[in-house]
DNA sequence: TAAGGGAACTTGTACAAACAAGCGAGCACC
DNA sequence: GGTGCTCGCTTGTTTGTACAAGTTCCCTTA
């Protein structure tokens, strides 16, 4: 059962993906809206934060609300697996496991992991056919199990993880910056030697707060952009500082 | 007046903050931090949504929140306004015009800032006495003469407007991607030229939807990194596609 | 004509109440 | 000892009400 509120979410971001209101127009106030969905005001508010968290709409006290983009944005699961998101998007896709070893943690990764032992899995992932992705995970001891069954060249592990083990990755820290690439990562995405990267840096954990996998995720230059919709009131986007050891 | 959920947020983050919950332990139920804030469950409920937005902590239906983290995250301000996020951190800054010129807007520049003429302006941004930030700005007509009054090493573009003419940056888009230096971008970075740059174009509007600037801003590699939290629930980021013109 | 004052409208904040749904611990039973 | 179930706790959803605060627009007034 959906709640309320998110079928008339979902109705009013229909609309406006389908041009019912362009971008800059005035949505109906809470009031109609309430009156047309037949449901009370609060509930018709937390359907338009949804919309003004995903930074469709923009909000302002005293002033109706306008429309500000009409491009879909589909969060976590897109940002989070790559399969997931070139699957929403129509791309063909491929994976394929370059190495696979366990290893004793290092002292960040016991802090972070609880100790032990972990798996360090390292991919090559594929877009229409060209390699743009190379990926670095190390997954925490409880979960390298149910990693290693996985086929060498399964094409969603997320996916895989979830109908294997029901294991579900709720929230998620990443950091994103530039790099050269370094020989390995060269000789695998198939350009040359300090060459630009992008790269995400990030931690996972599941519904408990318990750490599943961090990886260092390397694209190849062009091939992949992120987006980010944000307005003044919340977000949880920020800079930070590289390592700025300038000089010499 | 601050509201008074955005107090009991701002209680309950700096007690975060401060340790007296640690990460992975559990936060008060509602109804005892209703009681203890003598405030009505809504309310309560209001601020902890902050903090779950925020990415610090997380939320599922039947069992006690948890503490994901605790880094503070500042949003928009931060992630719009270069100066602003450093001198947040203590960074010393420094920045400077390279050149500032009006010229007729271009057909993506005219749809999106109404036709007429653009004012494009070159910066170049020190981060600690060093240069880290090639600043490409592109400002809507209406804006011009406050941009052309400012000072030529001025520190905070964003600070000045709004204390000039009173201009908020309320709502933006940012595109993040990794490219190689040109010729001038090494030169003025100091770096060689192809050396990763990490860009972010964004697309920034007023409260009331009105564009008022879009800019393509690159990084030196290594000085700076784009961290986002995100929830299984919501968060407004998403990759993209590049070009994806592979092959010969 | 231009400035000012309001009135109507709209969103933001806060409270209260009720039920639904999921979680976890403890208990009974096999 | 382990399995399954129930019960209490906690968060999620929805409705209703009231007032606060900001915007917009019209109308009056100088």
């Amino acid at each position: 059962m959906v709640a309320r509120y998110e079928r008339i979410a979902a109705e009013l971001r229909d609309d406006i993906l389908a041009g019912a209101y362009p971008v800059g127009s005035q949505l109906p106030s809470e009031a109609e809206l309430a009156t047309r969905h037949r449901a009370a005001r609060g509930t018709v508010r937390q359907a338009v934060a949804v919309l003004v968290a995903e930074g469709l709409v923009g909000s302002r006290q005293g002033a109706r609300r306008i429309v500000l983009g009409n491009a879909r944005s589909q969060s976590f699961a897109e940002l989070h697996s790559f399969a997931q998101w070139a699957r929403a998007n129509g791309y063909r896709i491929g994976g394929q496991v370059i190495s696979q070893r366990r290893r004793a943690a290092t002292a960040p990764e016991s802090a972070r992991f609880g100790g032990g032992e972990v798996l360090e899995v390292l991919r090559l992932r594929s877009l229409e056919g060209e390699p743009v992705l190379v990926e670095r995970t190390v997954y925490a001891e409880w979960v390298a199990p149910a990693v290693e069954a996985l086929a060498a060249d399964c094409a969603s592990v997320t996916e895989a993880l979830y109908e294997s083990v029901g294991l579900i990755f709720a929230y998620g820290e990443h950091l994103i910056d530039a790099v050269p690439a370094g020989a390995g990562d060269a000789r695998l995405l198939g350009v040359r030697r300090g060459s630009p990267l992008l790269r995400q840096r990030r931690v996972t954990t599941t519904h408990e707060g318990r750490p599943v996998e961090s990886s260092d995720d390397r694209y190849r230059a062009g091939s992949v952009t992120f987006s980010i919709r944000n307005s003044i009131g919340a977000n949880p986007l920020t800079r930070r500082a590289g390592d700025l050891r300038f000089g010499p």
